[in-house]
DNA sequence: TCTGTTATTTGAACAATGCTAAGATAGCCC
DNA sequence: GGGCTATCTTAGCATTGTTCAAATAACAGA
């Protein structure tokens, strides 16, 4: 046996647990929520002690930037679509908008551990900005696509900035139970999602002030 | 002795365990941060035994409530405020924005224990939105004042609801490391703050469409 | 194939946490 | 004063994150 299994430093006796931790953590968030997800649950439903984990994680920390790692590249994928998508080109920053807050509403534990993370450290990780197919390089994009003159830096930068706070913040507003009759009343969540959007500017026109 | 208290039902042994547990909670939460904020540590700093609290509070959860509490009275509080002291009527809503993410920016930790209890329980406290003095029916009401109109009382929800997303998504994100460069960028914090809202359409006019 | 080295995993242990149940104590009403 | 009840403490339980020494399995070289 031995076939180069892509170089990838395949472990020894389990296989490869890191992936396995990961996955079991992502079932464990899926199943029943941030709350449930400790390091020793994970380890239980990925069949090992306690202590195994801290072979390949620091801490707990450390497995948890791992699993919001790929929420954020579920999210950059996400977006991709959108944008590919969108019908017109007016309409693609709206369905980005759209599309990251229904991201957050699908998969509601894991868009709290993507933020978690940075939360305490201050800091968001590359992932979510900096890589190409990020979401923030894609709205980025996008309101260039749109128009935006790509020139000014920092306006651009600051139209981006703009968007991302509007759609995050509507991610965590959304799940309120305050806000149902509001969707009942504009004809469901994603017309909400819209009619939201309509009263931020960055959503639909471009001409500065 | 026994005067009356205000017929405040004054307890017995400490003279008010109640409210010195909850000082003594915002004073680990301003000192150590969300992380140090443990039912055990709160008796310690009130000086009472680790058991002491059940008296008071059904669980850690209800302490953590009753925290949150005040942390919206005086996020309501500071609305009010900015909203008297604002020039002219049509920086009201900018400046409203302002002093909510201000708050947010001043007290972080309280920030996250006023949303942290409302999003396990997907329901906001009534005193973040129904009270008259609530930033939500500060923001609706000086949104009517500059223009919108009050019969559409959909429409008027769902601006203020744009609203309260945007500052509360830029709350959230202000603190991240990755938005310094952009602050020093525009002069400064406030400017940043002011930056943002100027690409959300509910901070500047209300023309609808 | 044997031997040694190293990566991986376990088991036991520690301190800290949320919470409960039993008892002790102090204030109140009659 | 006697009794009642609210308050507080002590002790204990299960769970958590983390560490450390020991056990085990894979590999490398002879």
């Amino acid at each position: 046996m031995r076939e180069t299994v892509a170089a990838e430093a395949r472990p020894y006796h389990h296989g490869d647990l890191r992936r396995a931790l990961i996955d079991a953590a992502r079932r464990l968030l899926e199943r029943d929520g941030p709350s449930a997800l400790s390091l020793r649950a994970v380890a239980r439903e990925a069949g090992v002690s306690p202590a195994a984990p801290y072979h390949h994680f620091k801490d707990k920390g450390e497995l948890l930037d791992a699993v919001a790692h790929e929420g954020w590249e579920m999210l950059n994928q996400a977006m991709t679509s959108a944008r590919a998508e969108a019908s017109s080109l007016g309409d693609r920053m709206v369905a980005l908008g759209v599309a990251y807050v229904c991201f957050a509403r699908d998969n509601p534990s894991l868009y709290r551990v993507m933020y978690d993370g940075s939360r305490d450290k201050d800091d968001l990780p590359e992932h979510a900005r900096m890589q190409d197919d990020s979401a923030y390089c894609q709205v980025r994009d996008t309101l260039v696509e749109a128009g935006a003159d790509p020139s000014d830096e920092i306006g651009l930068e600051l139209a981006t900035s703009a968007a991302w706070c509007a759609a995050h913040g509507l991610a965590e507003m959304a799940s309120f139970k305050q806000f149902e009759h509001l969707k009942d009343a504009v004809g469901g969540e994603e017309a909400f999602f819209r009619g939201i959007f309509s009263h931020m500017r960055v959503f639909a026109d471009l001409t500065p002030k």
